[in-house]
DNA sequence: TGTTTTAGTTACCATTTGGTTACCGCTTTT
DNA sequence: AAAAGCGGTAACCAAATGGTAACTAAAACA
């Protein structure tokens, strides 16, 4: 009842952690959060990504409609990230954690 | 600088999502935010979760000071898991987070 | 006497996730 | 002629995570 009821509908939030849940997704959405950014210029804001995991959690973050990818067709590649709307829509969320987190966790003697 | 700022402070968020992260760590919360359960309880409410895994989890929330344990001393054993003060304080985070996903995803045509 | 009950632990295995290294294509610069 | 710059991909590995089955202790019950 709690991951799935019986009718497997899922927990809205199970199903909203599995988006933006794992290692590098919230790393990744916060660094957008601060404007349109290259490939190159995110892998350096996220030091210790590897190429291919970034390639991949970008991927998924794209697929779930919550970042945008614009390729130009230039020589050398340019593709440039950013948040859509719903990407956007997360930030209350972000907010709450980011505020329990400073409060109970940073915030430690 | 996202998860970590050169002086090695965590960004609130990742700190957060450590604690609260993961495939089992929302479900048990979520299960404990109705009462006071018994291991048997939590095991029945959350399907497909194994007992040693639910075992590692609740060790490790409790280590986090977000719930708590209480043993008696009984045969058979007797164990039963409670939210702390800190656990409870999660709860709006859960209600931003649970928002977000019925308007997100459950609510989807 | 033997089975049941509860909250685990132990040993072992499978899956998932993340990481490393090398390499590509194509143009501009050296 | 060679190397740099960019955004990847392919092949291969390591670690973390999750799962199963069998076992424990002590009393209650039939």
């Amino acid at each position: 009842m709690v991951t799935k009821t019986t009718e497997n509908t899922k927990c809205p939030v199970a199903a909203t952690l599995e988006l933006i849940g794992g290692r590098w997704k919230t790393p990744i959405l916060y660094c957008l959060a601060f404007g349109t950014k290259r490939f190159g210029e995110i892998a350096v804001r996220i030091p210790n990504i590897s190429r291919k995991v970034l390639t991949e959690q970008l991927k998924d973050l794209e697929k779930d409609g919550l970042i945008s990818r614009k390729q130009y067709k230039e020589i050398p590649p340019r593709v440039e990230y950013s948040l859509t709307d719903l990407g956007k829509s997360l930030s209350p969320i972000f907010d709450e954690i980011a505020a329990w987190g400073n409060q109970n966790i940073l915030a430690k003697p």
